[in-house]
DNA sequence: AATGAATATGTTATGTAATAACAAGTCAAG
DNA sequence: CTTGACTTGTTATTACATAACATATTCATT
């Protein structure tokens, strides 16, 4: 299992994670050449601050609080934007976005989703997706994009919990 | 590959497909006491019958030319408790709810999701499962439930548009 | 049969998530 | 310096989901 998995569910140096994330996002976008805008840039950001998956509402609340208009699309089509682009995922599970922490590493997420502290984490998925290549394949699908989700308890969680 | 998911994607006999469906999760529902009620017994069918993933005002509009009541909850709680006792399944990409074509089978579904004809396939995903609960166990996360979805182009559809 | 606990339904209202549509501004390439 | 692509501003609407509480039904137990 590789270390960011990990991290995800230990205490850890938030701001310089987020740091370098935040540095990796902005390389990615020079490189391709993306646009990454104040409100694109900040919604990242605001991401990558809260560590955890948001709604489009609470992004949205949060960039009220830069200047940033309190309209509904203002927060869409930033969202949209960063999903697009890989630097944020969607979770569909929670209607929710979080940053993407391995930007510009081709790689597919498989969201661990804890029930009751709600930390998410993004643990490697090329196995899951490899199997369920396999599986469409095996019908003939063509798979496009894939969402692979689950809910549970991460370890602090199951101790609390007993 | 199992025939049912083959048969997601071809021609076959909706009627006798839904009919033998529904019996099974009859069966499945008098084995385990489980209230059939009328509300619950047609939302299963309106399922079955479209055959597709549908999203709940979809299934309350066809309730209502049944003479329920056009209410929000009379679908929703008909629906939970489908997807609650396994007779259906709920498809998050969608904001969408579909039959279950396996009721009483344990299984673990991946659905494939055709993005041009939205056609919906339940393939089997033990497999993808199984590399799922790997990738969790291995952080500590002990998983509870999953959605495993993907989007695509189902074969049909691929050659309409190759 | 009476009764009480659990379950299911009826109903009103509200909360939350997402997009359509169009006008106006920005910016880089020709 | 203008054209075309992209980005943003703004209004309005649509779609999805649940809270909360009253009523009724069911079923096991007296």
């Amino acid at each position: 299992m590789d270390q960011d998995t990990t991290l995800a569910f230990s205490a850890h140096d938030h701001a310089a994670c987020r740091a370098a994330t935040l540095a990796r996002a902005e390389e990615v976008a020079r490189a391709r050449n993306l646009r990454l805008t104040p409100v694109r840039r900040r919604t990242l950001e605001i991401l990558l601050e809260a560590h955890k998956a948001l709604g489009a509402y609470e992004v949205l609340d949060r960039l009220v609080e830069d200047g940033f208009a309190r309209q509904p699309p203002v927060a869409y089509r930033a969202l949209d934007f960063l999903v697009e682009n890989g630097l944020a995922h969607r979770i569909r599970r929670l209607n929710a976005f979080a940053a993407c922490l391995h930007p510009g590493e081709p790689h597919m997420p498989a969201f661990l989703i804890c029930d009751r502290c709600h930390t998410l984490a993004e643990a490697p998925g090329t196995a899951v997706a490899e199997a369920m290549h396999q599986a469409a394949g095996a019908v003939g699908f063509a798979i496009d994009r894939m969402s692979i989700e689950a809910t549970g308890l991460c370890p602090a969680c199951q101790e609390a919990a007993g």
